[in-house]
RNA sequence: GCCCAGGUAGCUCAGUUGGUAGAGCAAGGGACUGAAAAUCCCUGUGUCGGCGGUUCAAUUCCGUCCCUGGGCA
């Protein structure tokens, strides 16, 4: 017999798929509370864009993991495990159902313990790398790895310089190489019973959601949006920047491209997104598909009985 | 009506001094240990506008017709 654990629902899929509508009426049923796992909500002054839930909706069912840092700051997987982790044992603390909801695989991955203990980051060095790897090219960077570790490198695409350059990062910043270092484990969320839920659209159908939502977004303001991000100074630089539609959008305002251009630019890229994150979350395979349409009965469905009572 | 330039992969185009063709983008598949909406890897048979002709062989040469853009009337 082990101690009932609190349940802990995560909701994932592909943009556009409908996972905030179904977060949030599970959530209004069950007493939830959503911890957005999306890592561009996390900003603020990010909102059209990111399709970040409205304020009357965050009235009506608390939401955590939005609007935590400024446009200007680095975030991170690593920075998202820490942050929202308290918060979900807050939630389940007060007796709510804390309901992890997003698209940013990677984030969730970490939140449940995919990454290793300790960061070893260094971002002084990692600039530091970048420069160096321009001057002497991609191969000379992968070479270098391959000399210090070989298991590393033949990961790692030689092309792949972002990837390259961040072991080489972790070796240098421990001393130890990164294909040495393990994931955390469950060590966390083992003290939950964990629901996942995966959206599984239909390809097409999903594509005409995504340019529906495009121009739906220029509609109502990204353009105004963006604009007062460039006037604080926000420049391409940052993190925050990366964020599909925002250069595109900018580049509209500057002139360079027409709306149009810009509009069809942002949905081929969303379906670019749309299409890699099936394939991360295509690795679970403890998870529920569903269809959208079917969705949430089948979530209140496995819902069922609250938090674990009895294990068979 | 005449002249010129084009009609080649879903799109933009390259190319074949005659031996049935290739890039970018799109699309599809995949990887992903703190930038992840990022980054990277893999996948290219299409009446080479139609029809005739020359040729062992035509998308490539010749003729003709159709279509598109520009110019002249």
């Amino acid at each position: 017999m082990i101690a009932p654990r609190p349940t802990l629902l995560v909701v994932f899929g592909p943009t556009g798929a409908g996972k905030s509508e179904l977060a949030q009426e599970v959530a209004r049923r069950r007493a939830g509370e959503i911890v957005s796992a999306d890592a561009f909500a996390v900003y603020r002054g990010l909102d059209i864009g990111t399709a970040k839930p409205s304020l009357e909706r965050r009235a009506r069912v608390p939401h955590h993991m939005i609007d935590v840092a400024e446009p200007e700051e680095p975030f991170s997987a690593g920075r998202f495990a820490a942050e929202a982790r308290p918060i979900v044992e807050a939630i389940a603390e007060r007796g709510r159902l804390p309901i992890v909801c997003g698209g940013s695989g990677f984030y969730i991955a970490a939140l449940l313990g995919a990454l290793p203990r300790g960061e070893a980051r260094d971002p002084g060095l990692r600039e530091g790398l970048r420069n160096w790897a321009e001057r002497r090219g991609a191969e000379a960077a992968h070479r270098f790895l391959e000399r210090n570790d070989p298991v590393a490198a033949s990961r790692i695409p030689v092309g792949n310089l972002r990837y390259t350059l961040r072991a080489l990062e972790v070796l240098l910043a421990t001393g130890a190489a990164a294909s040495a270092r393990r994931p955390e484990g469950d060590a966390w969320s083992a003290k939950f019973r964990i629901v996942k839920v995966g959206l599984r659209p239909e390809r097409a159908q999903l594509h005409v959601r995504i340019e529906d939502r495009v121009r739906r977004m220029l509609d109502e303001g990204w353009g105004e949006e963006v604009r007062r991000l460039l006037d604080r100074g926000l420049t391409g630089d940052s993190n925050s920047f990366q964020a599909i539609g925002y250069r595109e959008v900018a580049e509209f305002l500057l002139g360079r491209i027409s709306r149009q251009q810009a509009e069809e630019q942002i949905v081929i890229a969303t379906r670019g997104l749309a299409r890699r994150q099936e394939t991360w979350f295509a690795r679970e395979r403890d998870a529920v598909w569903l269809a959208p349409g079917e969705a949430l009965a089948a979530t209140l469905e496995l819902l069922e009985g609250g938090d674990e009572r009895e294990t068979p």
